[in-house]
DNA sequence: TATGAATGAGTGTTCATTCAT
DNA sequence: TATGAATGAACACTCATTCAT
């Protein structure tokens, strides 16, 4: 019998090497000799595990989207279910420090924008993204009609994609604290103006 | 035949053609075969004019953002004086069709990334990015204390990369309008409250 | 659990992967994992049955030379002892329907060419050359001189490779029944002109 | 303007030093890298002017047929126009000296073998054979009818092909000689019976 | 006896760059 | 000014082989 059991071990391992080069070099110059060498593996190994190079990149950009999906929901599992903390909790999830960690952003934007032409990676980047709005949707539809809530959500998406953006671009560990306060103020400003302004658009308004 | 004062009109073409091949097929598929035949070129004549391929990308990232600037500029002189005003202004400037077509938004977020490790184009996006910050702080200062004005200046301008961020990752032509009006009125969120709760910073709230 | 006396079985199991392999995408595509795929078996078995592919390779000519061999021994002993007989008997083995399906011919011509270059395959493909040389001059020489039998048996041998040469580069089964009158002809326009012309080499022209 | 005309010339040299290299040490050891140092050249010329390897080879083929089809139109049109004439002079063509080189045959026996797996070369090969089997029918209708004529093309066609098999599969260089005269004979046996036996199939048996 | 994980040399191909013209 | 022929290093990927189990 073979060694047995060292499939998940070495994927994990080659998917913390994909990311650690992404990080380090970047994507263009993330060669699978490269990306190997990280791992402390063989080239070969890629193709034995992941078919190839795309399909250890589709792995990573899984991975991080799963860690940033397990993220939230711990958040928001922690927090109370009122819409301004469940919102709250969003925002918390994708500023814990392990998402704001200046490696895990730049992968963030790295797949950004390779997903702009790979049609793989793209599925994957919209399907969070439709989920990150649906859930922010959900909220503020608890307290606002439902354009005013796609707005808000459209806004909030963008605000928290956009301190992402920014945090990859700097190149030190991206103050995540800052980020949130302005992401909590921004929550703030549109639940404020949706509770004196009019009615909520379900049940009463028990922020 | 040595034909002269071809360099503008060489240069303008390649940079075109780059702009076009990042759209359609990527930043890592732009070999300069495919900018030189898009190009309508040879493939020598682009270390002729760029010295090479990295100083073409440049110059494109610099046409880029000179657009940006240029079209900045031009919706604040056209707008009155008021921070509200010059703060539509910028967003009005970031928003016109040419800088929302799908063609610069990619160009756009393709640079972004490949910032992240080119020295050279890192610096160009860094100072693009104060140059926004500085403008909006400048504004927000108007009508708030410098701490608050800052977190203004770092959110507006996150939601204005955040918005295009999403902008370009929708394959679509983007909805400018809807993103506009999104900053327009995190932009009334953060005034409104500056007004009702505090002192402007400098001179009377003349919003 | 060691099983034992696994290993002819194996060993088949392995040679018909292998041709069935040549068969259908060819020696060059005949990778190790693809004909232990076909054989339904691990790679690793492969050198631990026959040392190296080139074992393999081998031992799989080997089998294609045996069952002509046997195809041809059995159609013999068949046979009546005259010249014609025994000619046409050896014409009968090598177009049996064993030999001229489209998997054998392929495997044939496959073998042919690798062994221009591969002297272990080539010792084999000459042994058997002399082995149906021999066999055509010898009953050639019961009735005619060694030159002209010689000759008869070089023609009536080049013309059984050639067509199962033609018959390999025919992509459906070849018509096997077509070929052997074409060389049943050929013996009887060679053994006639001898019965006319001339005196036999040996004995009388018992044909 | 850049170094012009080269085209041909590399394309020649490419081809041949392709042959030398299929000679030398066959087509499964024939690397472009093998190729390229045989003709002293870079291995990326091959894609510059082949497109890639199948193009290079498909090439070679090409001109490995061109090459015997001039040589058989040279040889018919320097004989007679009797039926047997013919059918000598494409033997003649078939087996003159740069025809009959180990190096052209071994280079025949590998592009047989390749095509009965590449489209691209099969129909190649097939144009070929119906060539040269629509040639020796045509001579063998003037005296002989259509369904004898078709035979005896078949096993003309048949003996041609196994004698140049059987000459690839030796080392050294091959008898030529040898070869034209059992063909001849052949020929000789099938144009005498039908002379003797039947009518010719159209008009007096001018042989 | 049998597996398949792991290797790393080797392959075809692409590509930025150089340079003679 | 402009070309495109030519290079050769770098790339992703394949593969026969080894070996711990």
């Amino acid at each position: 019998m073979p060694k047995v059991g060292m499939q998940p071990i070495r994927c994990n391992q080659l998917i913390q090497a994909t990311l650690e080069s992404i990080d380090q070099v970047g994507l263009a110059e993330s060669s699978i000799a490269h990306i190997a060498r990280a791992a402390k593996l063989s080239t070969g190994i890629i193709s034995h595990y992941f078919g190839d190079k795309d399909g250890l990149l589709e792995a990573t950009m899984r991975e991080l989207l799963r860690n940033l999906r397990d993220s939230v929901s711990r958040a928001r599992r922690g927090a109370k279910a009122t819409p301004r903390a469940q919102l709250r909790a969003i925002i918390d999830g994708n500023f814990v420090p392990t998402q704001v960690s200046s490696s895990a952003m730049r992968a963030w934007l790295t797949f950004w924008a390779a997903s702009m032409h790979q049609p793989r990676l793209r599925r994957l980047q919209r399907a969070n993204d439709r989920r990150l709005h649906s859930n922010l949707c959900c909220q503020f539809l608890r307290v606002m009609p439902l354009e005013q809530a796609r707005d808000a959500a459209r806004g909030l998406a963008a605000l928290i994609d956009g301190l992402w953006l920014r945090g990859s671009l700097q190149g030190a560990d991206f103050a995540g604290d800052k980020a949130r306060n302005v992401a909590y103020d921004y929550v703030d400003l549109l639940l404020d103006r949706s509770q004196f302004e009019g009615e909520p658009a379900l049940g009463p308004p028990s922020l």
